[in-house]
DNA sequence: CGATATGTTGAAGTTAATCAAATCTTGTGG
DNA sequence: CCACAAGATTTGATTAACTTCAACATATCG
């Protein structure tokens, strides 16, 4: 692998919480240790029941992680992007994979560290360890989240719910929000059918809520969204 | 405290793979450090949003975690039992809780082991943050579960899924599960109404599948539960 | 450009929530 | 031990939300 992939390497990875502790040469040596894949989208990185020897990080594009339902749909569990990483908890403690893994978006780069590795580091390295749970605390909490509003009583709330949590939908703005996944997985990761999006997607467009326009979403009323995201009704009148 | 108290105690932490490879002094050391607290049933025991300087461990009895919907309903999380443990992830990463914790039955103890001592138990102990990530690990993949069981899209398969994942409920035996929820509980965990709850088990009792008697629920055809649990439909004909 | 997948819209059908009321349990004080 | 109150559970009738099915429109990509 090229000298300039290393160094590429090296830098996505001490974003992460993990490794954001060790010290220079020990990331060095992770990194050197480590696969760079390039993905075609979409293409599958692993399936549910495989034997799990690795972990990911995220370094470009990104990807979903679900499972089949008996009747073919997907349930999407997570998606992640650039900087995050999964299959954690899988590879410490079952050695299967839960879930499958399909790339969404080209081009998705995906480093690859070993159990091995990992083990290894979390044995010679004080501090990993409780890196390590560190950044597993923030995904269970996150579940948590996801659960809360998987579990919200209607479509129109999770979907409120769900853009108020992407980044930079505070309730001042009116910030614009470029979809990374296609509607579709965007209905399955919210648990609705894509018609179900659809519908109240124009709704909100026609009672000026949101300005719609392919895969770009303008919140025009974020203060209604937030009532939205508290379950209330959309239309009172 | 009574000495009998910490061994009691004592007992109960070396089941939790936070512990199981502390030394015996170490553990004594932790035992003799946390509060063993007894509870009245239903009593809270924390609030979402309150600060969090401990995690709990279940010695006896129950503890449901649970948000509260604008509407004022219950959405639970997770039910908790004799030897398991929460709000580690709570602790270690945000320092407030993010649900709201109940007792469920009487008696209820539970052990509480402070943040700074376990921050401490970390430091000093090459082992235990190791221990913590296969802990934290397996309540991600628990939590993956539950999600999945959450998203199934109708409620007689989310009933059946529940039921088939208690402990002892193998395909071949008719084990009679004692539910240690009341059924408006479990009927909230599953994110459906007790009405809901009660009509399908009707409905199973009625075609054989189950016998139900207050709290105790004989499974008589656990094949096809199964079925149920994969999405099909109760009655084809 | 044409093929394939994604997205939209309408109509009809189901599922489960809601509302209301009766019945059963459980814990408590007399 | 019994009567009672409070909460849990059951049942029925009605309604609202969402899915399904079908047809069409729009993107996307080789």
């Amino acid at each position: 692998m090229p000298p300039e992939s290393r160094t590429a390497i090296t830098s996505t990875l001490r974003e992460l919480p993990h490794f954001r502790l060790l010290k220079r040469d020990m990331l060095d040596a992770v990194a050197a240790a480590c696969n760079l894949r390039v993905y075609e989208t979409p293409q599958p990185v692993f399936f549910e029941k495989d034997p799990c020897r690795s972990f990911w990080v995220v370094r470009a594009g990104g990807v979903k992680l679900f499972r089949l339902r008996p009747d073919g749909r997907e349930q999407v569990i997570n998606h992640l992007h650039s900087g995050q990483s999964f299959a954690e908890a899988a590879l410490l403690n079952i050695g299967v994979y839960p879930v499958n893994a399909m790339t969404t978006e080209p081009p998705t780069e995906l480093i690859e560290i070993s159990g091995e590795h990992l083990r290894r580091l979390m044995r010679e390295n004080d501090g990993m360890a409780a890196a390590m749970v560190g950044s597993l605390s923030m995904k269970l909490l996150d579940l948590v989240q996801r659960i809360d509003e998987l579990s919200a009583s209607n479509a129109a709330t999770r979907l409120a719910r769900h853009f108020l949590r992407l980044p930079g939908a505070g309730p001042s703005d009116r910030p614009t929000i470029e979809l990374s996944v296609t509607k579709k997985d965007l209905a399955a990761s919210l648990s609705i059918t894509p018609e179900t999006l659809s519908r109240i997607l124009r709704k909100w467009q026609d009672d000026g809520l949101i300005e719609s326009n392919g895969r770009s979403i303008t919140i025009l009323d974020a203060a209604q969204l937030m009532q939205l995201s508290d379950g209330e009704d959309g239309t009172p009148v």
